[in-house]
Formats: structure tokens, sequence, C-alpha cells
RNA sequence: GGGGAGAUACCCAAGUGGUCAAAGGGGACGGACUGUAAAUCCGUUGCCAUCGGCUUCGCAGGUUCAAAUCCUGCUCUCCCCA
């Protein structure tokens, strides 16, 4: 770097500081100084690459750790390349896996990248890019336009840019072998066609999760080797799930999806264990570290719950937030019962005598999934109604009049007998 | 291509002819405590049902009064050798 132009310097340090949140790699840390440099003197944004494979039609709280690192970029004037893996969707990628993952049909895997990107947007700027530059925030790609076009040929010479001792030195494959797991060829290829991505949209940057770091890297070669510059690969810290050890991901139901309503949000934020707290600050939020952490140790549930709110208000809107958390005060600090409880009526025909055996009731209102399962959870006492513990599972309520059952903490229903 | 090992419920894993709906652990759910945190304790964890019945141990057949357990074929996986 030249360093002549102090206000230029400063304007690099400004970004790269604000950028370095949440991140856990940066190769290298130099060059995207050096890349944030060049692109603000010449007013040419960087291009920020970030990928999906659709593989489920749901995008949670993990994704956004990342989208909201694009979004970053986004606001510090750079161009965010969203890349939807149609193709590598159907392979599964094998990072942070230890498993082989199922393929996906072609179907699926178009239905999921429509829904993707609705949610993606929560976060990201959505503005297409604009033919002639300008206002440029959003560039999106699926890799099936260019993958699903490809020849033979093509792919062959891609696969033998990469050798079978690099790919074997990655841990996770490491680990797989050593548990004597299987491993399909085709997650060899997967990183391989996540960097050909790199080359075909001339990335400067790509973001992921620390379990992408060999992803990205091989981008990097791949673009050296089709005469690119080699991308920034800037990694970020991976989002523990409700459960507080594994990363979040929708197949461990540790998930809190972005669709999520705002109770719901609210609700699992709560039940976050508190030694991660800090660490949810960090990746979701812009608060200060100087703000939070007082509050944290003086307070755990109230810094919670103001996070919780957050983030219910950032994927809702304003007052989603405390209308949750009032909501939620109400039902689980002070045990009362919610004031919007959803009313069931029941055919009459379905109850000719107006009573109903509560083993079915429990099963009718989706409470149990079978009436084995409701038995136990009578016998559990885990069912109420009108406020009541029930003990007896032969128990038959009379739905005359409105009863309200309860099962568990959280599922409340008012039931009576309709016309 | 040759040799060996293996596939058990949501996951890991015991069980090698009846007493097995299948030990143990994890997870999940419910209860107590609480801040839907952590820690701890208790209960439940195939389906239907009143005794009782029905379906389940990779898939398909077979032997037996009786099979998760024995035999045959198939599918899949791992390891060693080539």
């Amino acid at each position: 770097m030249g360093g002549e132009d102090p206000a230029l310097a400063r304007e690099v340090l400004r970004q790269f500081t604000l950028l370095q949140r949440g991140v856990v790699d940066c190769v290298s840390a130099d060059e995207l100084k050096r890349r944030l440099a060049s692109a603000i003197r010449a007013g040419r944004p960087l291009r920020v690459k970030l990928g999906f494979d659709p593989t489920s039609s749901d995008l949670h709280l993990g994704h956004a750790v990342v989208l909201r690192k694009l979004r970053q970029f986004q606001d510090l004037g750079h161009h965010a390349v969203f890349i939807v893996g149609g193709a590598t969707a159907m392979l599964g990628d094998p990072s942070g896996k230890d498993k082989t993952r199922p393929t996906l049909s072609r179907e699926q895997v178009e239905h999921n990248a429509a829904t993707y990107l609705e949610q993606a947007f929560k976060v990201v700027r959505r503005e297409e890019v604009s033919q002639g530059g300008g206002s440029a925030a959003l560039e999106v790609r699926n890799n099936a336009d260019w993958f699903l076009k490809q020849g033979f040929a093509d792919f062959i010479r891609l696969a033998s840019k990469m050798t079978v001792a690099r790919m074997i030195e990655r841990d996770n494959f490491t680990k797989r072998m050593k548990e004597g797991a299987p491993i399909g060829i085709h997650e060899f290829l997967y990183p391989l066609l996540q960097g050909q991505d790199s080359v075909e949209v001339r990335a400067d940057v790509e973001l992921g999760g620390t379990d992408q770091l060999f992803n990205l890297l091989v981008g990097r070669d791949l673009q050296v080797d089709a005469a690119q510059a080699p991308q920034i690969c800037m990694t970020m810290k991976v989002l523990p799930g409700l459960d507080g050890v594994q990363k979040m991901s929708k197949s461990l139901r540790n998930y809190v999806g972005l669709t999520f309503p705002p109770d719901e949000v609210f609700g699992k934020v709560m039940s976050v264990p508190d030694a991660l707290m800090g660490t949810w600050y960090t990746l979701l939020t812009d608060v200060a570290a100087e703000e939070w952490e007082p509050l944290a140790s003086r307070d755990p549930r109230e810094a919670k719950a103001a996070l919780a709110a957050r983030m219910a208000d950032w994927l809702h809107g304003a007052p989603a937030g405390s209308d949750a958390r009032a909501r939620f005060d109400k039902l689980f600090r002070d045990k009362e019962v919610p004031d919007d409880v959803e009313r069931h009526l029941l055919p009459a025909a379905e109850t000719p005598d107006g009573r109903l055996w509560i083993v079915d009731l429990l099963c009718r209102l989706k409470f149990a999934a079978s009436r084995g399962e409701a038995r136990r959870l009578i016998q559990g006492h885990g069912v109420k109604l009108d406020g009541a513990v029930v003990v007896d599972d032969k128990l038959e309520v009379d739905l005359g009049r409105e009863v309200l059952v309860q099962a568990g903490k959280r599922r409340f229903a008012r039931v009576a007998r309709g016309a």
C-alpha cells in the first residue's frame, strides 16, 4: 500500500475494523486491506460472494450471521453476489457434516430456492443490479446456470485441479475415515464446484462459516488457475444452536427460522444457554460489548430478554419484540393463560352426547400424536382442564360449555361442542 | 478381483433360539425446582386396547412349536490385500 493518502487510509481502516466483527479467519487480512483500498480509490466496489444451497426450505439465524456480514459489505458500498446453489444442492456439501447427506431432486431444489431468496431479503438489501453499475447492491446467481450447461470434459478438467491427498487431509474427512464412516466421491467434488462459482462470478471476497474455510480456499486456487486475483476468504464464527453445543441447523432441530412468528423467536432465544449470550450478541447484533456485557453479568435474564426482543423486532418489525415479551412474561413468568387461546368447535356429530374422552380430545387437538402418547402425557401430570391437573385418563370431558385445555407449559386450546 | 467385519427403535449401543417391545447412554417430551439459563431429582419414550392383541431388530424367502438371534439370496457400509 502506498499510504500517501491519509483519508483513504482512514476509510480503509474504518471499513476493515467494522468488517472484523464475528470474523474468525481472514485470508488474508492484508489482502483485504489492499483490496479495500483499491476499491475505494477506483470507485469500484468489491464483489462479495455468499452462497447457500437450497437444501431445505428454511433459512435460520445461523444463515443470518453470514447474511449480516454480506449486508454489512453492502452498507459500505460493496456489491453482494448471492449464489443460489441450484446445482450444488443436488450434491450436498460435506462441510461440518459427519455423514453424507442425501442428494436432492431438481424439483425440491427449485422449490426451496424460491423460498430462500425471500427469506434472505429479511437481511440483505435487495436492489437488483443495474446494468450500468450505479446502485448495484445485489446480484443473484444460480450455479445451475453454468454447471448444468457444462459438458463432461469441463467437469473432468475441473476435477483434475484437486488432489486426493489434499482432500483427505481435510479434518472432517479424516475424522470420518477414522470412524469408518462412508465418504462418497461426490463429496470430494463439492468444494471444486463451490470454488468454480467464485471463478464464474469473479469474486473478490467470499464469506462463509468457519466450517467452510476449506471450500473457500479451493476457490482461491481455482481463481489463480483461471488467471484471476484470488478471493479473500472470510469465515464467521458458527452460531451455536439452542442446545448450546452443536451448530444451529435445521436437521438438529436446534434452530430459529427467519420466518418463525415473533412469539416463537422470542421464546426460543430465551431458551438459549446463558453462556452463549455473548456469542449471539456478537454475531447477530451490532450492540457493543461494553453495552451488553455489564447487563449480562448483572441481570442475565434481562440481557437475554433484550436480545430476544431485538431478534423479534429485527425479523418482524418494531413492536413485535415488546409485544412478544409481554405475552411471554404473562405466560411463563406469571403463569397466566394467554389472551389469544385458539378456539375449537367440535362438530356435534362427533360428540352425540356432548362428551369426549380426554385422550381423544388431546389427539384431536394434536397435543399428542397417538392415544398412547396422550395417556402418557396425562399420567405425567402434564394435562390441565380449566386449570386443574387431570389425573384420570379415562375422564369423559363435558363439552356442553367451553373448556380450557392445557398440555405442558405452552399448549392451550379452548374447546366446545359445535352445532 | 480376493479375504474379513458389520447393518438393532430419533441417535449411539447391548442382546447370538423362548423369560425381547428388545439392557444402557444420549436426545426428546412431561413433572419438581427455576429465569422456557445452568445444575439437580422424578416419570415417559412402537401402535391399539379392560385382561389382552398387533406391528417392529437392513430387504426377501426358509428352518423351527418358537427367530433380533439359525440357513439361503439380495442391498448397503467398513477394514485388509490386489
